[in-house]
DNA sequence: GTTTATGCAAATTCTTTGCAATACT
DNA sequence: AGTATTGCAAAGAATTTGCATAAAC
């Protein structure tokens, strides 16, 4: 697990994503662990968790911060680009590769983004 | 202009962005009209401006709001999902359409998004 | 004249900082 | 033992609210 040391914080984080197959919000994360892990300490770890590439994070279109734990995000620095899909039926949220940005923006060159894209994912919409 | 009246901050307002060929962040914004009109007005204006669909918003990777009066927005409803692209050199922010993630997101079910790739655009790559 | 917009001060909400105490390896 | 992590209280930053005054139509 990279610098993070195994701390009581860190396993009862991990274990409401363990829980969950989607992203959480923090706001979410502080209601559910408030009377166990300190808000500061929240703030703090989930950021060590991105350094670490545990976790992704990204904003809501209202500005709220998001984390999940999704399949692939393990292949990427915190700062490289990657859209997310976050299905509104089941909550699952999936990693998008860059590529799929990369033939619609021909001629620009992408430094960084910042992608939510929300909707019903395969199965719910089916 | 819909609903909105004529003010003295809506003029002011708008000639901002009528000098800038980009987006404009909210923090700027009152830094530059603070002496003009107050922080609250600024805000309350911006959001009528949005509903008018005179302006566009987004979020930076800080959550930071940022504004934007470009090509196509009148098109949109503030609330339909519509990428803009944003270079990092010359600060002008281009409204993508809708269109360039349908094919990369088949068997999905688009609901709303958030979208700002940051970049060099094709003039200040070049 | 009626409705909408504005300014101000105070309140809210989310997040960060400083520092002493504590837990991890 | 030495370093990283935690909790608490307080500070910060961005945005919103309530209400009386002023401006637009």
């Amino acid at each position: 697990m990279g610098i993070t040391r195994r701390t009581k914080s860190v396993d009862l984080l991990l274990a409401e994503f363990d829980k969950e197959s989607g992203a959480i919000s923090v706001i979410e994360l502080i209601e559910r662990l408030n009377y166990k892990i300190n808000k500061t300490t929240i703030y703090r770890v989930l950021d060590k968790l991105e350094d670490d590439a545990i976790l992704h994070s990204f904003l809501d279109s209202n500005g709220n911060k998001w984390y999940a734990k999704c399949e692939g995000c393990s292949k990427h620095r915190h700062y490289d680009v990657h859209p997310h899909f976050e299905c509104m039926d089941c909550g699952k949220v999936d990693c998008l590769p860059v590529e799929i940005l990369i033939p619609n923006i021909k001629n620009r060159q992408i430094e960084s983004s910042q992608i939510l894209i929300k909707g019903k994912c395969e199965e719910c919409v089916g």
